[in-house]
DNA sequence: GTCCCTATACTCGGATAGCAAGTGTCCGAGTATAGGCGG
DNA sequence: CCGCCTATACTCGGACACTTGCTATCCGAGTATAGGGAC
């Protein structure tokens, strides 16, 4: 079970969005250069964020992408799910119901035990991720990053908006 | 984020294997006629199975596979974790070290918040999985699974051994 | 009749192709801006 | 000097190749069994 690669662009991203000022909006392009990801593969991901409503975009010259509600209203399901999409990790075939044992389908129960344990664990793994919004992040970020990178960061957005 | 069609026929090949009398074996070819599913493809999983210990392999003829441990001690986790691997969904490249704002590496904290909180999700999946043993789906399928179904599957079984 | 040996048939195990999805890239459509022109 | 218009440059958005990993398959190594032969 592998998470892609834009997931973790797209978390890191959302928070740095959060950081913009409020009427600001940030292009894809030096998302990417602020990240060092390839700035086309990383549109995918914003345009998937687009589509869910975590961040809008800005059309035209100056434009770029925003937050599209306050990092609050952001988990990080919402952030995870915009870009892996909202199936169960765990993929029932029915098994149960082929080979020499099946019966008429009507006599088995919606879901069986083993595909009821696997959607409780994919449920405890959403539980989670529900818990912890975009401004959780923001707090713990504050005092977990390095004071010199949040400088060097400051300048770099300085420079963009200048 | 997807889980392989093996991990469910790992977890129902477990159960079935749990039924067996004690020195019995079943063969590979055999467990993939009772789910219907390519026997060759499963062969690959039950290895797996076999070398996590889940499983162990009885060659020659009559031969086949059985339980390694009794199903009380083999969790569900302990089955996918053979199939599936045991590093975490979310890979972090860290790209916090990249980029503009980047600063000596020794500057940062080991886990930035971001993959903390991935990390905790996918915790919560595997403690959940962990709760859940073999033992426990065997008590919820003998009251769940269809009586003609359970029928039809001892008289393979019986069929096999004869 | 009993023991031993050999040949057999069946099992698992790892090495080998095909395909779908993730990864990476490009070009076209649309818009706010900046400059120039006219009033 | 002010307002309007036009051209421009920059943005996002979706359509197009490539690589990795999942899916599927096969053949070879090894072993318990069954049968036959010798004692």
């Amino acid at each position: 079970m592998r998470l892609g690669e834009p997931v973790e662009w797209a978390l890191h991203c959302t928070t740095v969005l959060a950081l913009l000022p409020a009427d600001g909006a940030l292009p894809a392009s030096k998302l990417a250069e602020f990240h060092g990801v390839p700035a086309a593969y990383l549109a995918k991901a914003l345009q998937s964020l687009s589509r869910a409503g975590i961040v809008e975009s800005v059309p035209g010259r100056n434009g770029g992408y925003r937050l599209g509600r306050p990092p609050a209203e952001i988990t990080l399901l919402d952030v995870v799910e915009a870009i892996e999409g909202q199936e169960s990790s765990f993929r029932c075939t029915e098994i149960r119901k082929r080979g020499p044992a099946r019966v008429s389908p009507r006599l088995y129960l919606p879901v069986c035990a083993i595909a009821d344990a696997m959607y409780r664990a994919d449920e405890a793994w959403r539980a989670e991720l529900r818990q912890t919004t975009v401004a959780d992040l923001l707090q713990q970020l504050a005092t977990s990053v390095p004071a010199e990178a949040v400088m060097k960061g400051a300048a770099f957005l300085q420079e963009v908006f200048r």
